[in-house]
RNA sequence: GGCCCGGUAGCUCAGUCGGUUAGAGCAGGGGACUCAUAAUCCCUUGGUCGGGGGUUCGAGUCCCUCCCGGGCUACCA
């Protein structure tokens, strides 16, 4: 019997476009609904544009458009990358559609009838130039716990204290600069606590997560009581407003898992069917496919907000890792965070396709991209075994067409055909990996057969006519049949298939039984090889696009913009610091410390100083021996957990690994003083 | 510090309930072939299964411990 699914990607934030990164996502997903559209089953494929909160509220008003023009133009972006990339949604919405307003309404109608809602006045910066409420990310100030300047509004870099950034010293709005004031406001609460019960029976048991993601919640949310979930944002705030809490709007994430829905009455609504078919109907199944980055929302929030409203909860919730470029993280710099449109101008959707696939297990761990697997793969998996097979047996049949009857291949198509079975669990459990390594042993043993029956011999003897059309009719079987289980993955191949044999693939089924007599048309180059150059090229175009790498001087603004200027000061204030250059004459890594670095700096003679520097992410203790510094010399020593600190390396960047220490120019000596 | 995932051939990874001599693809080496997009076919080199200990007739697999990599989270600065 047929089964009846719901399957959803993250809808990706009309902040930006789409990237590689997301690509493992929306391909992943594709994969499985073309799969689960080809056995037979009544599957649709719902996504949207996320489009609310301060984020693109900002960026509108730093446009001087519209937010409503803002999300059109990358609706209409993410659309096209994603068309490109075969990637095929029954529907593709936007969280500020009417039909997401509607339903919003209605879910909170029924947290607010279950007793869930709850009002607290809480006490926020608000920015009385830009005339809007501060998140925590965009207060700077100075951290009131060890009084470094340029903190973030809830934790600081320097000491790793938390606060409320009410408690910031000297805080200052990132989007005008303006200091902000304090201003009460009311807030909608969700008490999860009340859900706790139940999202701990659902997550632990209900086999809708991976099992380490439940593990996780376990360990990190579900063991102590869970904090109030605040879903409101004040006036003004790019999003819905609240009926029942005017001036108040939904939180970004309140709005878009609801979006999944609002999709769906999309579709329901263009194909005769109802919502509670889908959100209301225990024979429907909801899959949802995200990174593990918005695990919580999707895993608590999310099924907390539906059990409330009375809908389906999540079948299953499908957990992916990051993508890394040859191992590393995405970079700029380096050209590995290749935007989707740039890899559209250089190369093939379906390798990428392909090489996903590959990669692709039920996991959550990482998937990498090694460029050099990526052309090897695509060049010796699919042109190389499977696509050959047709090119190499396609034109022997051209006049002929098919044999009337399946000749005896030796048990090759039988083998293969039993083999479907497998490649199905493996699709089904989104062990995508599995299935083609499954799918590849198959081409292996359908090349030699080839081989061992030469048509191009039996083509010079016309008496062995009827062995030509048999041994081709095979070969040609052999590849229909791995181009119907490629089918999910390379959607073009299966079509060209369809066309080269006169015969569209549309079902699974279809790989279970031989095609004969057909006509067979002439024979098509259906791919191209991965060509390396071209991936050097698009590597190469995603550098100069990076602001890091441009050669002229177009430094970007961010970094100015992320600290605001500290308040004025005089000469006598800078004098107050004495900064001097010092030499590194021995580093060595803090091991029980995350960030840490123990230095020994001379600054000359034999003034040493003892310094903890929490630049461990970015320096190799060896590589700073020997090199010059600048160092705050009159800075008060500070006892720290692994000893004295007595003064402090100066460095700029945000942190981690980007930690940019100062050197002086050569020349320099130990011990002068930076004036 | 806590938790999660991983460590098997140069690379990417299989390896079921513990069961013969640990496998595949790619890459490398040698040969064959010429229908095919320099594709294909045959042969072949290559492993202390991260280290150590334990359970067992038998451990890549189970247990303990340590090391390394990645992630999450906390704390300290």
């Amino acid at each position: 019997m047929p089964r009846q699914l719901l399957v959803t990607s993250a809808l990706p934030y009309a902040n930006g476009h789409i990237h590689l990164g997301h690509l493992v996502e929306y391909l992943q997903t594709d994969m499985w609904v073309r799969f689960q559209k080809l056995r037979g089953n009544r599957c649709i494929y719902v996504c949207a544009d996320d489009t609310h909160g301060t984020a693109i509220m900002i960026r509108a008003r730093q446009e001087g458009r519209s937010e409503v023009e803002v999300i059109a133009d990358m609706q209409a972006a993410h659309e096209r990358d994603f068309a490109d990339f075969g990637i095929a949604f029954d529907n593709y919405g936007s969280t500020n559609s009417e039909e997401n307003r509607t339903l919003c309404h209605a879910i909170w109608k029924s947290i607010r009838a279950a007793g869930l809602v709850t009002e607290r006045e809480i006490e926020q910066l608000y920015d009385p130039e830009a005339k809007t409420f501060l998140a925590d990310r965009f207060v700077k100030g100075t951290c009131p716990k060890c009084n470094s300047p340029n903190q973030y509004g809830d934790n600081c870099d320097k000491c790793g204290s938390t606060y409320s950034p009410t408690e910031l010293i000297n805080p200052q709005s990132t989007l005008s600069g303006a200091a902000p004031v304090m201003k009460k406001a009311v807030h909608e609460f969700i008490v999860l606590e009340k859900l706790r019960p139940f999202l701990t029976e659902w997550s632990q048991n209900s086999g809708a997560l991976q099992p380490e993601i439940a593990n996780y919640l376990a360990g990190h949310f579900l063991g102590d009581a869970l904090r109030d979930w605040d879903v409101s944002r004040p006036a003004p705030y790019f999003g819905f407003e609240i009926p029942d809490s005017p001036g108040n709007y939904w939180y970004v994430w309140f709005d878009a898992p609801i979006g999944y829905m609002a999709s769906t009455q999309q579709w329901c609504d263009r194909n005769g069917s109802q919502l509670n078919d889908w959100w209301k109907n225990t024979n429907c199944e909801v899959h949802h496919f995200i990174g593990k980055d918005i695990t919580y929302f999707h895993t608590l929030f999310w099924p907390g907000m539906l059990k409330t409203a009375g809908y389906s909860l999540p079948t299953k919730v499908h957990i992916h890792g990051f993508l890394t470029v040859d191992g590393e993280k995405m970079s700029k710099s380096k050209g590995t965070f290749v935007m989707a449109r740039t890899y559209l101008n250089h190369l093939d959707p379906s390798y990428l396709r392909y090489y996903y696939a590959t990669k692709l297990t039920s996991g959550v761990g990482d998937l990498d991209l090694s460029l050099e697997e990526f052309t090897n793969k695509f060049n010796s998996d699919i042109v190389g075994k499977v696509v050959n097979l047709a090119s190499r047996s396609a034109k022997f049949v051209e006049q002929t067409g098919l044999a009337k009857t399946y000749p005896d291949d030796g048990g090759l198509f039988a083998n293969a055909a039993a083999a479907g079975a497998e490649i199905a669990d493996a699709y089904e459990a989104c062990d995508f990996s599995r299935a083609m390594r499954t799918i590849m042993a198959l081409a292996d043993a359908a090349n030699p057969f080839v081989e061992e029956n030469k048509p191009w011999e039996l083509k010079k003897d016309p008496a062995q006519a009827e062995r030509l059309q048999q041994v081709c009719t095979i070969a040609l079987n052999l590849f229909r049949q791995l181009a119907i289980y490629l089918a999910p993955v390379l959607p073009k191949l299966a079509e060209q298939t369809g066309e080269l044999l006169n015969d569209p693939i549309q079902n699974w089924d279809q790989s279970q039984t031989p095609l004969l007599g057909t006509k067979v048309n002439k024979f098509k180059h259906m791919t191209t090889r991965v060509e390396p150059e071209k991936l050097t090229a698009m590597i190469e175009e995603s550098k100069v696009e990076a602001p890091a790498a441009t050669p002229t001087w177009d430094d970007s603004p961010e970094p100015f913009a992320a600290e605001p200027l500290a308040p004025e000061c005089t000469i006598d204030d800078f004098t107050k610091v004495d900064l001097r250059v010092a030499r590194v004459v021995e580093a060595k890594a803090v091991p029980e410390a995350n960030k840490l670095v123990q230095l020994t700096l001379s600054l000359g003679g034999e003034h040493r100083r003892n310094v903890f520097a929490g630049i461990k992410a970015a320096y190799k203790p060896e590589d700073l021996v020997g090199r010059l510094v600048i160092c705050v010399a009159n800075l008060a020593p500070r006892k720290m957990k692994f000893g004295l600190s007595e003064g402090m390396v100066v460095a700029s960047g945000p942190g981690g690994a980007e930690v940019y220490v100062l050197s002086p120019d050569e020349g320099a000596k130990p011990g002068q003083r930076v004036h």
